[in-house]
DNA sequence: ACCATTACTGACACGATGTCAACAGTTGCG
DNA sequence: CGCAACTGTTGACATCGTGTCAGTAATGGT
């Protein structure tokens, strides 16, 4: 007898094996809560054991943040069609709700789960509670040229900013978030009425 | 020397026990997140250990379920005053988003917590997905009979009511639920406005 | 006074987290 | 080639919160 037992340990550049984690957990997130996502069962999706995991994250919470990172970007790259109103303003709008949509449609899992994790965890809370306190603040700063320039008629623009983006995030998480996704199309409608009748009073 | 140690232990009524840890959450809660809330925590803030928890509660999710209770209720009573409508319909949304603030307006931090712990529980999700189920559902309903009575025009009401909904409930929790709160009336103002002016285009 | 009932708890098993010292591929250098 | 030095990797451990259960101590009825 004898066969040594080989031990065979793979071996990864330490770009691969954060980026083999990373679509673990993006895999992982596409058909179940966040909730239920444990670094055990996120390793177990990888070649590696539990104990890496922590080589290239802090905890499950950091994880999700560099997963979504750059959307936070993309999102306010679309805001900016409106806020940066070089078009019919009307017409501005309606495109900016149309990207940010679109960001959510696609990313749609991801956002959900920075959303769940946000009540669990303080520095995600912290971190999209800034981001949509910045589109929060945008939009209100918008809203208060609008009606200097006599385009809307006068009213608290800081918290009508706050309900309708808040809306915004809890509604296309919702839409998208969760499966079988709602269309497209009439999410974006449902918006946009809402959006340009709570603040020029027109249908679109 | 003897001094036999004397035991001590004192004891409730079960109801009295169930109060008391009711209590201490309620209290907890006042001032500290749903995620901080553990049974150890809960425990030390009455004269009991943390065994007896579990005596009176499944779990902690249950522990808020019980908690809120009745909440749910007090919420409907006061969307039937724009659902059964027998006044004018605008007073009575106007109404009825008076009556659903001042309920987030007392309950703030309980509501908050019931938010939060819906994406850590699956069962706690579920039984506040299905309260805010019926409230989309009742006002997609109505919103159909008041197109139909042509006092709207016609649009998506399943999908507008959802929209709707959602943004209650995430800006009053917002507004209510984290210190300090926002002034009641600036509230149910924006709320007014965007839901009159979203459902049927008229301002305040 | 006694016992049946019931409020209560110490001690345990479990599951998930996060850490660390040791191990094993890999690479460079003589 | 052989041998360090480096570094990716992991087994084993300590910790913390949860949930359970057998056993203990008050209570009330007789």
């Amino acid at each position: 007898m004898s066969a040594a037992p080989v031990p065979q340990r793979r071996r990864r550049s330490p770009d691969a094996a954060r980026a083999e984690i990373l679509a673990a957990a993006h895999l992982f997130l596409s058909d179940r809560p966040f909730r239920e996502l444990t670094v055990d069962e996120v390793m177990a999706r990888t070649g590696l054991s539990r104990p890496s995991f922590y080589v290239y994250f802090r905890d499950r919470h950091q994880l999700l943040l560099s997963l979504v990172g750059e959307i936070g970007g993309e999102l306010f790259v679309m805001a900016e069609r409106w806020l940066k109103g070089g078009e019919d303003p009307i017409e501005g709008a309606r495109a900016a709700l149309h990207g940010i949509a679109a960001v959510y449609f696609e990313h749609g899992t991801a956002l959900k789960a920075i959303s769940d994790a946000s009540t669990t965890d303080p520095e995600v809370e912290a971190i999209y509670r800034a981001l949509l306190e910045r589109f929060v603040e945008a939009t209100a700063e918008h809203i208060e040229e609008e009606i200097a320039a006599e385009r809307m008629l006068p009213f608290d623009a800081r918290e009508t900013a706050r309900a309708l983006v808040w809306m915004n995030d809890r509604y296309l998480t919702e839409a998208f978030g969760t499966l079988p996704p709602t269309p497209l199309a009439s999410v974006v409608d449902t918006l946009e009425r809402i959006w340009l009748r709570a603040l020029y009073g027109v249908s679109p």
